[in-house]
DNA sequence: GCAACTATGGCAACCGGTTGCCAAACCTTG
DNA sequence: CAAGGTTTGGCAACCGGTTGCCATAGTTGC
């Protein structure tokens, strides 16, 4: 079977060939039916359909400089989280038309640099997750190309972002109602908006509600970095942690569990995004519900309105975050001291 | 901000005019460098560099053929299962120095082919994970197109197994030594290439065992799929259980402990993949462990092997599973009924 | 019956690269 | 110094479509 015989595809000239017509004319039977004569464009197309015809895209794309394609670059897509992003723009794009081209940046600025810079040419614009480029740097990007961020606030770049600041709200009130008053965050990535965001919400509650309030970290967003964190959380007098993501929560769970500390009787705990698996883990998790799917469908919605320039000047969406409580939580231990300190 | 004005990337025209050379001097100063004087090179590399010259992928792509880029599709994006294989055929790519473009064709055989013939001449070849297609129209499909099936048994067309057969056979003995002597497989899609293999081997495993298998299903992959199936496996007098994958093994595990079922003392569970969660959900999964990111940088490996056809004929590949135990399997329980039937 | 208009299809340039072929310039060598 | 060989760079065709412009034929109106 040495080398495939890769039966070459048939172009509009065999048909125009086989129909004895120009190949221009081949292109309007398909691009604009009016311009030529009902019968000849009927016969051009059963030609066309009896051979097998495909239009190329790629020859499509080159004068067009449209390619109907968009690149999608998360930095890790090991982490479920984008799984959902990834999912949402990937129905977007496809109810669309458009093909979408995947990459990882492996969180490093540099990737995705590289990535951009090599892919501007084959995609019509990008939607950059969880973007770990600097402003400037994503602005110069915008320059060139069509751009969408989520997770990222760089004006003039349009941007989709899932704000957990009213969600934290609603979990740091749900902890102080059940007693808690003193909290641990796991924080996230240092870079992370989310993160910054998510924080200065809880501090503000927390204030409000009388509670304390220690920061933990910056931590990787991992089930690791979970397990890792943990343990910084026993060195701490709380008696309940927000994480800054369900895999850090998955992570705490988890090593509480191995160090023999009851979740929730003994330490309450609080996810983010409400990822695959976060209501099958043990227990099932308190956390912030996040609409990633719609984000990420959101995104590419955003890009393609930014592609027929047509839209109108746009701002940044916000998406909300909701508490779904679970069994991670419950009131607070009485017996551990609970002077409220201010 | 009305109309973004896109400034036009520089072409190798641009940079032969600044060079006063001709533009085929310039691509050969990057594709043919011996082709071309060490001085001028260097002249034409440095303008290009400080005009920030990136080739146009598309134009590269139009002589040659070649796009660089691999069209991966999936059933179902949703199903964490594809996401170790994204991944996996994305790192691959990468490594390679190649695009990928991701699909998801809906568990729809149709959806498929359309997809496939839409992409065609935009990929050097494909990855079909799991395909719908049916044998002739996948042989079709390589006629045309460089092409790697993930878990489908079609000669000649190169694919990559995930052979659970041996790991049934783990599985199935390992519950034999835990005394259990009835069991219940839930099958999977009734089209999957897997669960043919995985109710042959768990058969003729039981059977050499003296134990009771039945079999439940087909059911669709989903979580959802195995709550429903749990009810069904009340029915039946077994100790344990076996499933076509994770998903619908954390089905089982839900709705067993809705109905207040103690998984594993009254029944053993045994899943499938060992997908992200099989190990914090509760119990931790007994799974067979699947190379599944392998799986997908195998098959990405062996579609850039068929590209340089180089390549030998090539074979199917046949990854192991490896059964690991967790705790949702344990002894059978001596209070049921054990006769052994057969 | 002729001018003016419309419908239809072909020609050729173009998108941005790649590459076969040729020619000029330079280098060897006897 | 001439003959032959080697370097080096330009020309032009090509990949497979799209599209502006023109020509022809047919239609309409007066």
């Amino acid at each position: 079977m040495a080398a495939r015989d890769q039966q070459r595809a048939p172009t509009i000239h065999d048909v125009a060939a086989r129909c004895g017509v120009a190949a221009s004319t081949v292109s309007r039977a398909f691009s604009r039916p009016e311009r030529v004569n009902a019968a000849t464009r009927q016969r051009i197309l059963d030609t066309a359909e009896q051979m097998g015809y495909q239009p190329n895209p790629i020859a499509r794309a080159l004068p067009s400089g449209r390619t109907r394609t968009l690149g999608l670059l998360v930095p890790d897509i090991t982490n479920p989280f984008f799984l959902d992003l990834i999912r949402g723009a990937e129905r977007a794009a496809a109810t669309a038309g458009y093909t979408l081209v995947l990459a990882d940046t492996e969180e490093s600025s540099d990737t995705e640099t590289t990535v951009v810079d090599r892919l501007a040419g084959a995609v019509d614009g990008f939607v950059l997750a969880s973007s770990r480029l600097s402003d400037s740097r994503l602005r110069a990007a915008y320059a060139r190309k069509p751009l969408v961020v989520v997770n990222r606030r760089v004006p003039p770049v349009p941007g989709v972002l899932i704000d957990s600041a009213q969600g934290t709200r609603q979990a740091v009130e749900h902890l102080a109602s059940l007693g808690h008053r003193r909290i641990a965050y796991l924080a996230g990535p240092r870079a992370s908006w989310s993160d910054a965001r998510r924080w200065r919400a809880l501090q503000t509650v927390a204030r409000r509600r009388g509670l304390h309030a220690v920061r933990i970290g910056p931590l990787a967003p991992t089930v690791d970095a979970g397990v890792a964190g943990a343990d910084a959380v026993l060195l701490e007098d709380v008696t309940a942690v927000v994480t800054f993501n369900d895999l850090l929560a998955i992570g705490v769970l988890r090593r509480l569990r191995a160090r023999g500390i009851d979740v929730p009787h003994q330490i309450s705990v609080v996810g983010c995004d409400d990822i695959f698996g976060a209501d099958f883990c043990h227990p099932p998790l308190t956390t912030l519900t996040a609409p990633i799917e719609a984000a990420g469908r959101t995104a590419v919605d955003q890009l393609l309105g930014l592609l027929d320039n047509s839209a109108a000047p746009r701002r940044d969406i916000v998406l909300p975050t909701r508490l779904t409580i679970r069994d991670s939580t419950s009131e607070a231990p009485t017996r551990l001291r609970q002077e409220v300190t201010g």
